[in-house]
RNA sequence: GGGGCCGUCGUCUAGCUUGGUCAGGAUGCCAGGCUUGGGCCCUGGUGGUCGUGGGUUCAAAUCCCACCGGCCCCA
């Protein structure tokens, strides 16, 4: 048996919609509200698991967990005029309570930067309180008009990891900011996410931002999806509620912000971007059961058989690794390989007559579907190495995947030959002008994602204006 | 923002053009048997307000309208 990737990559859209609902990921499109879905056990496990990841490397970094009210009351959102007006259009209002229309209307929050902003103005009152590290992961809601896609386009964000700092000086936020992506990138490495970090143009920051970082990736269909963003806020939400704090010097400003979020995409890609034909093939580091074992039943030595896969799991299980025996009946041995597979488990371990008559275990992996005969002495070490073997090779093999699918390319012909013919991101030489950039966009029909993160040396002219290029350009279709 | 396709047992789907034994199949599920090293086979059973509402008609899954929901393409 061998892994294949072309249904995957040939027919996305169809093979993502399958995984969902068959590994019982995400029940999405039956509840009867647009671009809302259910987490069902299984998926919820996963997700479980990442939220983990991510508060970890949070909470060991000075950040504190706190939670938000859902409702935002609408005098409150309309102060940062950038901010609303980037958000007007997407924002769902409860306007009644019971049959009386509400004098003051009730945003669904569309993000909690105003929230969180007002409170800290009654929270923080001088330098010494500062910095402030918080985060919530909470619902936050879009309203979504067209082309919604579960866990990508959604109306109800269900996991939204929203960080939200507060600093005394705009270059202790530029810190924060650093300091965030650098939490990304461990969190995305410890999934196996490849990414770009890119500077959004000026046109595509968010509402109400001084910058934007973002993190971008590549699915199997080529298309880009934004997995991660960071914004420095400068002192625009704070001027807006009219915060001041003391500093140090006696005299009184607007401290300075940063937010930044990770959501359902994060999720999404581990499921797309590990997976092949079979279904999801999930990193150790976020899968429920690790390993699952699957006994062969036969006629003579059958209880024998169950007896020994029952030693098996129990080894594993005082070892402390997930696993779990599947001795079901009704399904043949053939069938449960396809079951644990879709469900993306990184290792199978079979065992019939022959691994009891050797006192050996077959112990197969996810991600290449090869098999290995193991002596039970070998058992934990084994599985333990190849869990990290699984763990590393899986984040080679999307990072080679995702670095195929960027290339440089020179004028804007090739841009648009480029994106047409194989998707992916095209990077060109820019000179940095917003009015170059916008031209770019314009003329590929594409999306510009924005100029790297960390500096990447350049050479040539603008693909627009011709003149020295500054930076870099990336452009991509996205989702 | 513009255009197109679609909605029938839990799931996939036949039927819709040409209204009238068209509500049928597969899969799943339940019971039993035979198997079990990659979705095996056999027997019996379970399961559908044909997305929702309205209209046309003697008669609507089928034709018309609206809404809800899903998918795709273009910008």
């Amino acid at each position: 048996m061998r892994v294949t990737r072309s249904k995957i990559t040939t027919n996305f859209s169809e093979w993502y919609d399958w995984v969902l609902s068959e590994a019982e990921i995400v029940d999405y499109g039956r509840y009867p509200v647009k671009g809302m879905g259910v987490w069902m056990p299984y998926g919820f496990k996963i997700r479980e698991k990442v939220l983990n990841i991510l508060r970890t490397l949070l909470n060991n970094s000075g950040h504190e967990e706190i939670l938000f009210p859902l409702l935002v009351p609408e005098d409150l959102i309309r102060k940062e005029s950038k901010h609303i007006e980037g958000f007007q259009g997407e924002v769902f209002w409860v306007t009644k309570g019971g049959n009386d229309e509400l004098d003051v209307k009730l945003a669904l929050r569309p993000t909690s930067e105003v929230a969180i902003t007002y409170m800290e103005s009654l929270w923080i009152k001088g330098y010494t309180q500062l910095p402030r590290k918080f985060y919530q992961v909470v619902s936050v809601f879009r309203y979504e008009t067209k082309a919604t896609r579960p866990l990508l386009r959604v109306r109800e964000i269900s996991t939204f990891k929203e960080a939200h700092t507060i600093h005394e000086t705009f270059e202790d936020a530029d810190r924060q900011v650093k300091e965030a992506v650098s939490i990304y990138q461990q969190f995305f490495d410890s999934i196996g996410i490849p990414y770009l970090i890119s500077i959004r143009p000026e046109w595509d920051k968010f509402a109400g931002a001084i910058y934007t970082v973002a993190f971008d990736t590549v699915f199997p269909d080529g298309k880009v999806v934004q997995i991660g963003t960071v914004h420095h806020l400068g002192q625009n939400f704070t001027k807006a509620f009219d915060m001041k704090v003391q500093r140090a010097n006696g005299t009184l400003d607007y401290p300075h912000q940063t937010s930044y979020g990770i959501s359902d995409r994060a999720i999404a890609s581990i499921i797309a971007i590990h997976g092949d034909d079979h279904g999801a093939v999930l990193p150790p580091a976020v899968a429920p059961i690790s390993v699952i074992v699957v006994p062969i039943p036969s006629k003579e030595d059958n209880e024998k058989v169950l007896e020994y896969a029952r030693k098996v799991l129990e080894q594993l299980s005082s070892s402390g690794i997930a696993a779990r025996l599947d001795a079901a009946e009704k399904m043949t041995p053939g069938e449960k390989y396809y079951y644990w597979e879709l469900r993306g488990v990184p290792i199978r371990i079979e065992i019939g007559r022959r691994e009891l008559l050797k006192n050996t275990i077959v112990m197969k992996r996810r991600d290449t579907l090869e098999a290995t005969e193991v002596k039970l002495p070998d058992l934990i070490d084994a599985v333990k190495s190849l869990l990290n073997q699984i763990d590393k090779d899986l984040k080679e093999a999307s990072w080679s995947r995702m670095k195929s699918m960027v290339r440089i390319v020179h004028t804007m012909g090739e841009v648009k030959t480029e994106l047409e013919s194989k998707m992916g991101i095209v990077e060109v030489p820019w000179c940095g002008n917003d009015a170059c950039g916008l031209k770019m966009e314009e003329e590929s029909g594409a999306r510009v994602l924005g100029r790297p993160y960390h500096d990447q040396e350049v050479t040539g002219r603008c693909a627009v204006c011709g003149s020295t290029a500054k930076t870099i350009l990336r452009i991509a279709k996205t989702y």
